[in-house]
DNA sequence: GTGAAAGCGCTAACAC
DNA sequence: GTGTTAGCGCTTTCAC
């Protein structure tokens, strides 16, 4: 009866009846009990490298609202936070520890192993923001056709030098906003130099850095424009333009991957791709619900257009 | 042995044999059964408004660092997510599920009535960021004194009007930092203008509004300078002077409470009074940790010094 | 020191 | 339909 059983016939009033003396006693089932036997929870783990990457923030928002609004809770780790001593026993423990419905990955650049860990053990997990070949269940953006936009853009505007600072990291994420920027390039009939591209990690620091390698590999002829394939490194990357006396849009445009309100608040405004990143976590929700309800997981790459947000980090080049 | 239990008496070589065996077999215990039995689940809760405050950043590193390092694990509830139809079970559950060590709720507004139901319950619970007479366990920055710091910079480069853009909930935080600015103000022998004084959200949104209406209302002769007791707000109402065409610094200065890597990108770079707020983080970690060890709980203050993070968005006021 | 047994609070299966 | 019972996996107690 407290459970909504169906097969339980109870007249409405009767109903009511126990319910209210169910409040009044304050009664709750104990979770820890019901889990032990149904071998449910109705809990699942989050994963991210960090709570405070701006462009993931949406994809935190879809993933906590999808969540509340099926009752479900979960378990954050952020990843960052946690002691390199530590990182072993806690991951372990969250996946061996049965507490856990199942598991979302945000990690961009997590460590193989650990997918490889949850895959062997079967236990239903989706990837957000990322694939391998080692797990299915996965949803994504369209990362190239966002990037592409944001090329595009830049080609648009008269720009035929532009550089990217992309993702360091080895993953399917990171080289499928590459590919975006070097089919528009290619598209657009332009060779694009190796000097032109630079990575590092998906950090202020991360951008600042990349764009400081650049700029030393493309000396003397340096781009116009830059495609930045992430939000947290394009705003260390126009920091490290402006440090440096180059004005932007005026002597480099900027756009950046991801959109957050933030980035109207720059120095100038930074133009960015906003991606359905809110979507991205409902779905992650979504599908991993459905592998806890036995349907197979796919890989999702969810379809709706990317976004171009013009603000003033980008303009037409100089002319010579 | 598994459990480390001391009362075993194990040779060092078997004991070594066990945990690989372990290991081999990936046995790991069953939180569930483990947390039925022993009444504890090394998991507490956080309640938080929004993830995205970047304010709260820092708190929230602290909270997640503490949490890695003790070994415990964190279910996070982001209240903003949460739909209002969603909310009561939800926190219902969180509380009486019995899943839950204790709970760390970093609301700067919350109900009134959650608080009240924890305590009843005498679940362990410490509140951060906030205070409040129905519950003792509380840690939170020295708000008053870094109000003031950040007033008294004001005051310093020769600001007499001198507006606050306070936080509108009834929240001892509020009236904290309220009371900082009124100190220093007081000290400074000025009188203050009821004009002077606007609150709303701790958001962009909220900070744009209360500068508005506090324009409204000093029309024709508004401060010079603005102290906003939130950082969200602070941005907000930079855009908005900003969108007036008002130039920061030079027409009107700012300094916000709260810093985040971020404040230094905006235009212009926002000064801002740095509060410690990892410690605020870790130390409301321990406090729980002490109070399920049974330890009576505290109203602790963080002393260590706010900090005046001095950027481009304060100045001296413009002579006449 | 070692092993067996009880029981945490629940749900699902099975008698009645 | 209603009531009883077994058992989820662990820890702790108690008997040996």
């Amino acid at each position: 009866m407290l459970r909504d059983d169906p097969s339980q016939q109870v007249r409405p009033e009767t109903r009511e009846r126990i319910l209210a003396a169910a409040r009044e006693l304050r009664y709750h089932p104990n979770a820890l009990a019901r889990g032990l036997r149904t071998r449910r929870t109705d809990t699942f783990g989050l994963i991210i490298p960090s709570l405070d990457n701006l462009g993931f923030a949406d994809v935190t928002h879809g993933i906590q609202s999808a969540a509340a609004a099926a009752g479900k809770l979960v378990m954050v780790v952020e990843a960052e936070a946690v002691p390199d001593a530590a990182a072993h026993g806690v991951y372990q423990r969250l996946i061996g520890d049965g507490r856990l419905d199942g598991l979302i990955v945000a990690f961009a650049s997590i460590h193989d192993d650990l997918v490889g860990q949850l895959v062997e053990r079967d236990i239903p997990l989706v990837l957000v923001n990322r694939r391998t070949d080692r797990a299915r269940g996965s949803v994504v953006v369209d990362d190239e056709r966002g990037s592409r936009l944001a090329v595009e853009h830049l080609l648009g505007l008269g720009h035929r030098r532009i550089g990217l600072l992309g993702i360091d990291a080895d993953t399917d994420t990171a080289r499928r906003r590459l590919a975006g920027y070097e089919t528009a390039m290619t598209t657009a009939g332009i060779d694009i130099s190796a000097a032109w591209i630079a990575a590092g990690p998906p950090t202020e620091d991360g951008g600042r850095h990349a764009l400081r390698g650049l700029l030393r590999a493309t000396h003397g002829d340096p781009p116009t424009a830059y495609f930045v394939a992430s939000l947290m490194s394009a705003i260390g990357a126009l920091a490290e333009l402006t440090a440096r006396g180059i004005q932007v849009p005026r002597e480099a445009s900027l756009v950046a991957f991801n959109d957050h309100p933030f980035a109207a608040h720059t120095a100038p405004p930074l133009t960015t791709v906003r991606m359905p990143n809110v979507r991205m976590g409902r779905e992650a929700v979504g599908m991993l619900l459905a592998a806890m309800a036995g349907e197979p997981v796919r890989d999702l790459v969810i379809d709706d257009p990317p976004e171009l947000v013009v603000r003033s980090s980008t303009a037409a080049p100089l002319a010579h």
